[in-house]
DNA sequence: CCAATGAATGGTAGCGCTAACATATGAAAA
DNA sequence: TTTTCATATGTTAGCGCTACCATTCATTGG
């Protein structure tokens, strides 16, 4: 063993084992300095520690969560990567979880029950100490699967009042309605509701949408635009022109996203309506850009990084101790801009 | 055991032994089914299909990597999920990783190598089976732990012609040197380079700017402005001000990247600052919303999705076979638009 | 002075799985 | 027939770690 560093692993890797063997103790004093540090004595701690940095040795994973039974992991579903909404989620996630030692295990499911069975299914042979997942629709299966499981869930995004869960978001029905009677107390009477990649939550806003409409009297049906297809400021171009081909006379649009808005300012301007004087804009979720396009965008702003932080909380309390299912609504805010 | 799902385990869950002794045969010949197909009789596979479905077993993945000393999960460390560019990689690199049934574990270094090492440290504790690195520069440590832990790994969006190492990317010193030599076509010679964020490529990229114009003997020291923060669409607009009032002769202004050149883009729009008549502007990476403002932002597209796939595939090169470590240049290419 | 107590450390077993080797079985070759 | 050989299945022994219980030893109250 000319190797600079001793290991008597068969892998190759400095195991505990190797550590204590140094000192010339057991491994399992070795795994409490590490694990309850308060437990082992402050010389022999000290000791122990030394030898981990000088050995380089790294815990491993596998084995303890083997042996343990729970893995300092949290897996975390959400629909999509390229939407600001979901990565500011998940900053706010980890803020909470990576000081308190859980890594994020992240699965895309990009806006599919069914991906989201898929990842589940195969996220949970990595023993995730608990679950953080988007929206309140899940497959019959993936409800079993939690149901059986016994690990911890928390919702986001949307406010749950039926089922006996833990959830942290904001009511999209609500939000829906409150930029809906803002557009409806200044003036506007024929407004369109445009919708891209149907989910559930763009669901919800449209039922917002048509309360506030029929509450003013001013419900049309035909006045909804609905795309399946992922939403993109390409895409809102675009749709801008339908909606000018199609609803002529149309004097207000609400875009279930911040995306479709940019883009059919974007069109606007190209085709040169004039915003808000010809057609008024309003967008969802607040994204960075829209503060800052000409004019800038109103929209209602989502606290989806507190939500992401409260959401870890959350979890985190309910995999420590008993703490009993709750709801939490974070509430919105309407950002009035100059495309309104 | 009146229980709906025979479990023998201590902790609850279906193992492999459960589904053998449910068919009488050994947990090895479950095992082999479901990793090695071909090696068990059709007959006998198709009893133990059955039966871990009807059973819901689903593999310990900690047993498994513990058993097998391989994880089926690849490290992806990254300087940022909020920036597309990253979001794209990931994109490309879930889509090669997936189908072989590997993981992404995916980690966000926040631009700092430090971070990067912690990361690092705290993921090679899940024994991955192939890592993924952003850029070429790494602290000591962190190029001393990839050297002793004999994963193999593949560095991303640079090229390293000097180390025996795998790479994807392109030429951050040609692109920027490219876009510049354009600007100097189009007639502009008294042009800014600004950037955010500070990053090794960056850095490559101002040098390439610098290269281009000392070609074309306008090359001026003071046309550079550089701030550490985080870059984004509203620090664009304030950079637009900085510029106009620091270098009010300045008519033409390469940004870093597109979120700089878009909020100077919207802040000249705001003070009638005409693009690209007074001003023009390109940027970097061609963003989605580049293609869509007034008027679309001249910039470098960088084939960043492919660069994830491409690296994706080279790693699972490297760690099913022995492919000698190779270069991979993807280039890039000049979106010409109208904002130049 | 001794038992009782608590703090510090160790021994043992096993988490669920698979590598490596061992064995059984039947078909083809000698 | 016997040997060979490939195919199908089983046995055993850990992977590195921690839960659980046992042991040691100093301290303290009776």
């Amino acid at each position: 063993m000319s190797d600079r560093k001793s290991r008597s692993s068969a892998t190759g890797q400095v195991t505990l084992q190797d550590v204590a063997l140094h000192l010339g103790i057991s491994a399992i004093t070795v795994s409490r300095a590490l694990k309850t540090p308060q437990r082992v004595s402050e010389t022999l701690r000290a000791r122990i520690m030394s030898a981990v940095t000088e050995l380089g040795y790294r815990p491993n994973h596998a084995a303890r969560s083997l042996a343990s039974a729970r893995s300092d992991s949290v897996l975390v579903l959400v629909p999509s990567l390229s939407n600001e909404v979901f990565v500011d989620t998940l900053s706010g996630i980890h803020e909470v979880l990576i000081p308190r030692g859980y890594q994020a295990l992240i699965g895309n499911t990009h806006y599919s029950p069914q991906e989201e069975e898929k990842q589940l299914g195969v996220f949970l042979g990595h023993n995730p100490d608990g679950i953080l997942l988007t929206g309140l629709d899940h497959t019959p299966r993936v409800r079993q699967w939690l149901a059986d499981c016994g690990v911890p869930v928390v919702y986001m995004m949307e406010i749950d009042d039926a089922r006996d869960s833990r959830c942290v978001g904001l009511s999209q029905f609500d939000a829906g309605q409150v930029i809906t009677r803002y557009l409806v107390g200044k003036g506007y009477r024929r407004i369109a509701y445009v919708a891209a990649q149907v989910d559930p939550r763009t669901l919800k806003r449209a039922e917002g949408y048509r309360a506030a409409l029929r509450e003013a009297g001013c419900y049309e049906a035909g006045r909804e635009i609905w795309v399946p297809t992922p939403s993109s400021i390409g895409l809102g171009a675009s749709l801008l022109d339908r909606l000018l081909k199609e609803q002529p006379d149309c004097d207000a649009v609400f875009c279930c996203n911040d995306d479709l808005a940019q883009g059919m300012l974007f069109q606007c301007q190209r085709r040169k309506v004039a915003v808000p004087g010809q057609l008024a804009i309003c967008g969802f979720n607040d994204l960075a850009a829209s503060a800052w396009t000409n004019p800038p965008i109103t929209t209602i702003a989502t606290p989806r990084y507190a939500i992401g932080r409260e959401a870890a909380q959350m979890l985190l309390s309910a995999i420590d101790g008993d703490m009993p299912p709750a709801k939490l609504d974070l509430g919105f805010s309407l950002v009035e801009r100059l495309s309104a």
